[in-house]
DNA sequence: GCCCAGGTCAGCC
DNA sequence: GGCTGACATGGG
């Protein structure tokens, strides 16, 4: 069992696993949440401040994916007046840093679909494709056993238009045609570039995959919820360039981070206006 | 039934 | 470069 402090700030564990980032996390309804990191089983849940975890994975590791390391409240204190409302609600909510592949393939699901079908698909993903890694819970398959399949297999877990990108996706990745490790190494504006030469990644899916996984703060991927914060405040803004532009102007150099606050406040608490404007 | 969803793409101008 | 409609399917 592990006991690991965050930086300042706490944590908000519910709003972290649930904010819509990663889709792979479950709660028990008291407090408790299992889940999957690097194919190891992971049980968390939060005491006053601190994270508690029991896993085999060392605690460097959670640290890492939880981010405790990040300073909160200096994050906060450079978000402009309007996410302060939306930081009040869910104090300590911290972005995670997730598995490139997962990350990848996840919001290549989530292009126009909403987040309970986002969870749907991902788990029928995981059962299907994915290892058994106790207690229920299926890893997140590999490019190796998605390049294995068919069209018609993952159409049949519901997954639509999606099911030819993933596979594209897992094909090219699997035959050593796109080196993932590469975008590691790149900085924000080249990553950003480089994941959308593969099928089915725009500039949306590019920026949530350098925010969640590549540690990117200030990438702000420009939703149909974050177009209308954005188109609230600058009217005459369409392309995505210019709104995800206006965004980092706005939000400041943690833009991705503020983001994340304004997404989860706008959906879930019919939030309007974000106490400015 | 209807509209919408953490969009992307091809086909146009 | 920007605009339009198709794309599959389920949630509310």
């Amino acid at each position: 069992m592990l006991t690991l402090s965050p930086n300042r700030g706490g944590i908000d564990l519910a709003a972290t696993l649930g904010c819509g980032q990663v889709f792979q996390w479950y709660s028990d309804g008291a407090g408790g949440w299992r889940g999957i990191v690097d194919g190891a089983p992971v049980r968390a849940r939060q005491e006053g401040g601190a994270l508690v975890c029991d896993s085999p994975l060392p605690a460097g590791r959670i640290r890492a994916y939880f981010r405790l390391d990040d300073n909160l409240e200096a994050i906060y204190a450079s978000f402009p007046d309007d996410a302060q409302q939306a930081v009040a609600a869910f104090r300590g909510m911290r972005l995670v840093q997730q598995d490139l592949w997962e990350c990848l393939l996840s919001f290549v699901c989530a292009t126009n679909a909403n987040i309970p079908r986002i969870h749907k698909m991902i788990a029928a993903l995981c059962r299907r494709y994915g290892d058994e890694a106790g207690e229920g819970l299926y890893s997140f398959p590999t490019a190796a056993s998605l390049a294995a399949a068919n069209e018609g297999d993952l159409r049949a877990l519901g997954l639509g238009y999606r099911a030819a990108h993933l596979l594209a996706m897992a094909r090219r990745v699997d035959g050593g045609l796109f080196d993932l490790s590469e975008l590691t190494r790149m900085d924000y504006a080249s990553a950003h570039a480089r994941l959308q030469a593969l099928p089915g990644v725009g500039p949306k899916v590019a920026d949530c995959v350098c925010l969640f996984s590549l540690g990117h703060l200030r990438a702000v991927p420009v939703d149909t919820w974050v177009r209308r914060m954005v188109q609230r405040r600058a009217p005459g803004l369409r392309s995505y360039r210019a709104m995800a532009e206006f965004a980092q102007a706005w939000l400041g150099p943690y833009a991705g981070y503020a983001q994340q606050y304004l997404f989860h406040y706008e959906r879930t608490q019919a939030g309007w206006g974000c106490g400015g404007q």
